[in-house]
DNA sequence: TAAAAATACTCCATAGGTATTTTAT
DNA sequence: ATAAAATACCTATGGAGTATTTTTA
């Protein structure tokens, strides 16, 4: 049996009549009758009385003709539904969130997605690490992801959404405040104050120190950036932070630039290869949100 | 679309592997691949990726084939379906009952069709009159009836269930409790017990009194056969009922026949030329119930 | 007898087959 | 180098068209 089938009777049936259907159907009226005599044959039973006069369905065609409809309705809708997840339009993305993106880049994402893209079903995972992230996007695991660079797989692929170099964060009467400009070694002798140990910004201060000869002593870990500068305002130590993380806050903390800052950006990542028209459309959406009139500091 | 399409992707996506699918669908590779690449332009998205080494479902393919097997399987459970209706082996049959049969043979009869018919719905309407079933088959709004002839319209087909006949039943202390054979003539002077007015029955007694030549003197009505026989083992009367109403019960009344007595017959009717297999099935299914060993008086 | 469906046949579009090439591992 | 899909080309099934017959109301 195929779709022919069900097309070419459900017009005889609507018409009750093969010439009219057939006219319907832009074709002849013998070929039609044949396709009919055909379908019942396959069937083993009559889904039509004609005289020339009427034609009329038996109970077999009564039930036929509903059921058809529905089919050729549902096949009608697949064609459509698989056009819109071809196209990248509908489909379920995931997407991860490195720390402090999940709060402050996430909501309006997730906004944006669902007023430009209302097909699209995101499967959301916030508060992941950078390197979790790599894995699961290689593996599959996920889609897409907003983590810190670098990675070290060759098979993730980076857009920016946020170019961004380390200030430093100073108490305001700190003996460093006065300075325009800062290097790292300046801060050699300084308490810090750090994210966790396994944050993608603690590593790249990490390194940071590593290479300009010294290992930064850690008083205080905090977990939020608020907490952290609060901890700075205290006096407890400096920070090194994404200058970003200067909020229009009430703190009075002093950022200061370095002169040989390392990039902590923020990028969506995906799997290299992964050209999925839903991957391609989301990363175009992403772009507005990331950089909302071209605010690079 | 066809159904071929489906079927072809299926077998393919099933398989990842475009010669072992058309291994399986009996045909050469080519044509295969030239069936799914015509389909995936139809729909104007690429359900596969192909290399020489691997098959691999897009997401739109993967969609696709969720879907397609359960197309692929409602038609299958469609022209099963259909099958079995155009065969009288399923499907709603409304079925009357004249108020007696209503409650000696229904649910006999509907017993067996749960048994033997198990796609058969009955669609079942007791209590009802010859008349009110003769135009209801006639309208369409029923199937068949279990009726008592005659009926009047020409457009009805009966089979007869229970050949039977008139019997008078007296009080066992009845002048005529004698007699091994009665006439209805016999009866002209006696009070009558009856069945209500508009009741099948009823209308032959009245008819057949009638060509006796008498009115019968009607002291008491009553619907339901045990009260009528109480009635009648009370001393009120006399009654003219169906033979195989002599139910083995306790009532002390004696039944003597009628030399003349009236055909009091229950059929199976149909409208003429409603040779629909389900009626035709559910006749044949009547049968054994209407006439368990042969027991026709 | 007239309108409509079924037959009888013819044709050609296209599904399917065969041979070969291309491609990716 | 090899396995597998794509391409090119051919064949033939069967879907669709034309002419005609059959049916029944």
């Amino acid at each position: 049996m195929e779709t022919r089938h069900l097309r070419y009777f459900v017009a005889v049936a609507e018409e009750r009549h093969f010439g009219r259907a057939a006219a319907r159907l832009h074709m002849a009226q013998p070929p039609l009758s044949q396709q009919i005599k055909q379908l019942e044959e396959q069937l083993g039973t009559a889904l039509l009385t004609r005289t020339t006069r009427r034609v009329d369905l038996t109970p077999a065609g009564e039930m036929f003709l509903g059921r058809a409809r529905n089919l050729l309705a549902e096949l009608e809708q697949l064609a459509q539904d698989v056009r819109t997840v071809g196209e990248g339009a509908s489909g379920v993305l995931r997407v991860g969130f490195t720390g402090t993106a999940t709060y402050r880049l996430m909501p309006g994402i997730v906004a944006a997605a669902r007023r430009d893209m209302p097909g699209l079903q995101l499967n959301v995972q916030g508060e992941m690490l950078t390197p979790e992230m790599e894995e699961a996007l290689v593996e599959g695991r996920l889609d897409v992801a907003v983590l810190r660079p670098p990675v070290r797989s060759t098979a993730i692929e980076l857009t920016f959404l946020e170019q961004d170099r380390l200030s430093v964060a100073l108490p305001e009467n700190h003996r460093l405040a006065g300075r325009e400009e800062l290097e790292l070694s300046d801060l050699t002798d300084e308490p810090f104050v750090c994210y966790p140990p396994t944050s993608a910004v603690n590593l790249i201060v990490q390194e940071a120190c590593r290479r300009a000869g010294f290992m930064p002593r850690v008083v205080q870990v905090a977990r939020e950036t608020s907490t952290l500068l609060t901890f700075v305002d205290a006096g407890l130590g400096v920070a090194l932070l994404p200058t970003t993380a200067r909020l229009p806050s009430s703190q009075r903390v002093t950022f200061r630039p370095l002169h040989d800052a390392p990039a902590v950006d923020l990028a969506l990542a995906w799997k290299t290869g992964n050209d999925a028209p839903l991957v391609h459309n989301f990363l175009k959406l992403c772009e507005p949100v990331a950089h909302p009139e071209g605010n690079t500091p």
